[in-house]
DNA sequence: CACGTAGATGCAAACGGTTTCAGACTGCGG
DNA sequence: CCGCAGTCTGAAACCGTTTGCATCTACGTG
């Protein structure tokens, strides 16, 4: 089917390792041979067997990507951005979706890591012990999450709170409230330390309406909390939510921005689409998947030099049509 | 680093032919060695290596799935369900993205093609010639395209057009406007081709806008057109330009669906929360991704049997907000 | 002219499995 | 006791590469 190695060796009249390393070693090889070589296997569609070469050389020239939730259009664009870089640095990228489930993403990641060089975990919901484990035995990066010295691209969260919330203060806010994403994700409680830090430095109030589903839904199934709670403003865990929470405070007749102000957050891309378009704090999605990549070929080139390294993506408040003056009563 | 079949083999007292038996070939070997095998190498954490055994074998256990742009909500739907079947059948995924790139298309199917059993091809956007001389080197399954006898799962877009316009009928509609997508999608031909039978059918009057981008843009580029033609009901290739038209007819002051019903298809999540809900021909993506993987693995298995295999699934026309009695002058 | 050297190439082993083939062992009937 | 069939098992070849080492040639040098 496909030509092999020897194929393009017998052809060229050399051995198979001429034609090895005319291709991966050119300078080894006199210029004349390798062009002879080259032309050959040109000519035949010469490729070499990733496979193969994997086998010997103990690196397959795979990655691995896990994430939690290919629904929520968050996770696509980061998906993107690894896809692009890793094209670039002639690495194939496996894909795995675990349903927010993290049982399965344990799974997964066992099982995918035996085929690839390095894994990208985007947003892990598993335990720290199980991660931290794993990191020693194989080299990965995480994005959306950071805890000890396992490689990491994440979000200023802390100041794209401080952004929302000095946008609120200077729109006369006073009491503003927090809807949390799942208790297994990293960045909820990132930035809810960020929202904490911003508005006690304020002095706004804060209301944590706790953990609901990081989707549409979960937004919906906030905003009666949210009205009950007195607050002029909220702030979601992502965007998904606040579009939730859009819907059903219209549903409830509480007008967006003059009854109250919503704040998302990832700048998906519907949320320029609502009505009202949504005020959100943008994040750099594509950016932090070629950072990903690029942090993983860069440990993986390491000989065996640190095997730590991060990186924080800076975030911009994006203000839409969502947030407005604060009522006063 | 991890556990090859030869320390199975030493620790269990066997040869590594035995241990290859009696995990893939369990009935030929000895319950009582065989049960023995199995105990050692759970101990061990042993599992094969996959580039090892596709070297011999010939199977790599990896399956490619290419689409057009993850940004676009239609396609994360596919690629989960493809994911998630391939996983059931033990199957890795492979994942790219062309960027609507008929060129890096084909380029990519060529690298993707030497590290997969077999290929998915999400809404191909290349060129038949290319596409056909392809899938006579490998096994492949489109998605989304139909030609030739190359293996394909599609949606019933003729019956799925032939629902809306009986919907818009319904409501006293008689001329409509067709928005197309890309020049190189094929469903934007199939759909076009069923909405101008359906129409004829029906004598409903059918004004065709042309091509646009399979975005949000293309939906708001084709808005004025649409207004200008002077149609009651327009149907947009996919749900994201339909989107597009309900924001620019928005900002032009045609209230929909008092002035003008707008059909999308694909029934993207968003599509369920914009104001008004879009009316759309729901299509079961997920449910595409696993009858691809389906058709996908039954091809492989098959000896060299029948090379061509179709399936088509249903189209379910969805009422929402976005349609309405026709306008009377 | 003998010799050391450097550059170019080939040989063969190795990677981690699977599979063919033949041999060893068992139990059984004659 | 021998032969035979049947069941298990092991040795070895193989998949397509890479790579350490040996070989060979040609060349410059003393």
């Amino acid at each position: 089917m496909r030509a092999t190695i020897r194929e393009v060796a017998r052809e060229a009249g050399v051995s198979p390792s001429t034609v090895s390393r005319a291709l991966s070693m050119p300078e080894m090889v006199n210029p004349a041979t390798r062009e002879r070589v080259l032309r050959v296997a040109q000519r035949l569609g010469y490729a070499p067997n990733r496979a193969a070469r994997g086998l010997i050389t103990g690196r397959t020239g795979n990655l691995g990507l896990i994430v939690p939730d290919l629904a929520n259009p968050f996770f696509p664009s980061v998906v993107k951005g690894v896809q692009a870089k890793a094209r670039e640095a002639d690495y194939a990228v496996f894909l795995a979706d675990t349903d927010e489930d993290p049982a399965a993403e344990i799974g997964l990641i066992r099982v995918l890591a035996k085929q690839v060089d390095g894994l990208i975990l985007c947003s892990p919901r598993g335990h720290e012990d199980e991660i931290r484990e794993l990191s020693e035995s194989m080299t990965l990066v995480m994005v959306n999450r950071r805890f000890g010295s396992i490689p990491s691209v994440v979000f200023d969260n802390v100041d794209g709170m401080r952004q929302a919330v000095a946008h609120l203060q200077a729109l006369g806010h006073q009491r503003a409230a927090w809807v949390g994403g799942p208790r297994t994700s990293w960045s909820t409680r990132d930035r809810l330390r960020g929202l904490r830090a911003a508005t006690a430095a304020v002095g706004m109030e804060l209301v944590v309406a706790g953990h609901f589903p990081p989707q549409f839904e979960g937004g919906v199934a906030a905003a009666d909390l949210i009205i009950a709670s007195g607050v002029t403003a909220v702030i979601a865990y992502n965007d998904l939510m606040a579009l939730g929470l859009l819907g059903r405070l219209r549903d409830r007749g509480v007008s967006v921005p003059q009854d109250m102000s919503v704040i998302g957050i990832d700048d998906i891309q519907m949320s320029s689409m609502s009505s009202p378009a949504l005020t959100t704090v943008s994040l750099g999605k594509e950016q932090a998947g070629r950072a990903a990549v690029d942090l993983l070929i860069s440990l993986l080139q390491q000989p065996e030099g640190v095997r730590s390294a991060r990186r924080e993506l800076p975030t911009q408040l994006l203000v839409r049509a969502s947030t407005g003056v604060a009522r006063t009563n």
